[in-house]
DNA sequence: GTGAAAGCGCTAACAC
DNA sequence: GTGTTAGCGCTTTCAC
């Protein structure tokens, strides 16, 4: 374990080959022509010590670092671990290594680690700032100095996108619910300082627009992204006066939160309370009903903003900023009814 | 984005402070009395350029890279991105950075991974290899030289190690549910190539020895811990001759994969089927019924994980390998009932 | 208390 | 085609 032994260098390598350290660099790098047999007296040598060149020595030499970090605020959503496990997936496919580091929703911790970031010269960066704007924040990224892929926020500076359609797809979610019947329907989701939950109050907003129906403020609630956070919202709601007739969990963690809101309020869905989850899950997929939900690939998300990074790094660095948009789509399952007469006051 | 303005070096700030190289250095690291006068300049001199420290540079002269790696199957398995989650909270505030890497259950993957991480001169390492005992994997595994936690692995060598109570937790269902008065209790769970799945072969049959009943091997079904695996499995079972009254879900992630399968096969949990799943979840809290479930707390796992390696990391290079023992705790819902008639035949 | 200089392991430019 | 050397940015001796 402490394996006290150190590492054999490339010295170590030239010396043992007999050769000279650039000769042993040469071959190690396969870039210039060398003479098959120092060639082969190398490559021996290299086997025998069992040598692995540094890599610290270099990326100190060469200025990069091969390494690609994410940022994001909790790890275990699931739609942001599938959405990690292929970006991980592709960049270690181009051989760089993966930092990964919880922002937890808290500027000092997002300050913290863009700092630590930068201090380790990563190459390139995935992640979903917790606020836009923020002077600080704004800074803090500017100082990596390295190209960035923004995961669903409004890109500032020089920053590539990834944009997801939130805004249409909860429109399409309440249009469904109002065909339904419903009048009184709460969306719950997280922080307006963050395209995630503007976009689905603009999404709302839209729908009851489109209807020619007035929004009632007291059933749009946002806060932040947790379960806890729905379920307090849902529970206040449900047993509040004039109580919802469908709910929408306007962020990918917070099904849970309603579910369980509606467990302890002794309600059934979809007879007592439709409600509509945001991405697909197990929980949504077993639940009994199963859950209709607004879905989002996060998968194909971790795969193209891994590539939009890769391309950036490899053959883009001057090209304007970019930005991609994935859409959602609405998988109708059981969970959405019409309202129940007597629920409708 | 490119900031193609290099950063500032120790230098720079020397230079524009008016001191040598050694005395920024030495205020930089605040570990010699240097004249306060000097120390002013100095700090004035950082905080103009924007200096911080270059950590490649640091790594090449200190040896040591405030990295640690996780290398696991798969993050996106709900308990398995607790467990990163805890981890990386206590790396982090330690100073420490966390590289991600799955290794899909995938000997290749996982070789290139562990030498990508020796060559990158991480300090310390956290995994859970798909097979304790395979030659190429101990010797690359030692080829890091570095400290190793193991996670629910039979430590070789002098990796520390996180062991878990799956043999006392799966006799505990299985008594659970022979007391309920099943006999024919199928297990599902993975490789035996690897602790946890020999452990819940051997708490199976620790349970029917108890009882003086000889176990059914028809019934132990293990080669890997997937959702997948597991409905193939399952179906098969449930829909082949004298299929079994209960399912134990041995694996972390194999409960979808059992519910979609009872789901498929038109039974009902608890009247046609019992079930058991591993780890508490949210499907698993939320199922109608909710599930019954033989617990780990991979929260507090990490936690100690990234504790071990920490400690062994400051002050016990030499200690003995240390292994820590966490139980399981069988949290009884509604998904078990004695079996029907009809399907005991 | 401070400056000068060596050296960590590597790559690439430069001579030959 | 090969050897020698400078230098990446830093910490830490070693003189003074």
């Amino acid at each position: 374990m402490g394996d006290r032994v150190p590492k054999p260098t490339i010295k170590d390598v030239a010396r043992a080959a007999g050769v000279s350290l650039g000769t042993a660099s040469r071959v190690i790098n396969s870039n210039a022509t060398v003479n098959p047999k120092l060639r082969v007296k190398v490559l021996e040598a290299i086997s025998i010590l069992g040598y692995s060149p540094n890599a610290v020595a270099q990326s100190m030499r060469l200025k990069t670092t091969q390494a690609i970090a994410i940022i994001i605020r909790d790890i275990t959503v699931p739609g942001f671990s599938h959405f990690i496990k292929s970006a991980q997936e592709i960049l270690y496919d181009a051989g760089y290594v993966l930092m990964l580091a919880a922002s937890e929703d808290s500027k000092d911790r997002e300050l913290g680690i863009l700092n630590s970031l930068a201090r380790r010269r990563i190459d390139g960066l995935i992640m979903s700032t917790m606020s836009e704007n923020d002077e600080d924040l704004v800074a803090a990224r500017e100082e990596v100095g390295v190209p960035i892929v923004l995961l669903d926020r409004e890109p500032t500076g020089t920053a590539d996108a990834i944009i997801l359609g939130y805004r249409e797809g909860t429109q399409q979610a309440v249009e469904y619910l109002l065909n339904l019947g419903h009048a009184r329907i709460a969306l719950i989701t997280g922080s307006l300082e963050t395209r995630p939950g503007r976009e689905r109050f603009l999404g709302y907003e839209d729908a009851f627009a489109a209807a020619g129906l007035a929004v009632d403020r007291r059933l749009m609630r946002a806060r932040n992204f947790t379960p806890e956070y729905a379920f307090v919202e849902s529970t206040a709601m449900l047993n509040g006066r004039d109580p919802p007739t469908a709910i929408i969990a306007g962020g990918v963690a917070m099904l849970p939160g309603v579910m369980r809101a509606i467990a302890a309020s002794n309600l059934r869905i979809p007879a007592d309370i439709s409600v509509i989850g945001s991405i697909n899950s197990e929980l949504s997929e077993l639940a009994t009903p199963p859950i209709t939900v607004v879905n989002v690939d996060y998968r194909a998300i971790g795969i193209e903003a891994a590539r939009l990074l890769l391309d950036r790094l490899d053959n883009a660095l001057e090209d304007p900023p970019r930005r991609l948009k994935f859409g959602t789509s609405l998988i109708i399952r059981q969970s959405c009814a019409p309202p129940t007469a007597s629920r409708l006051r």
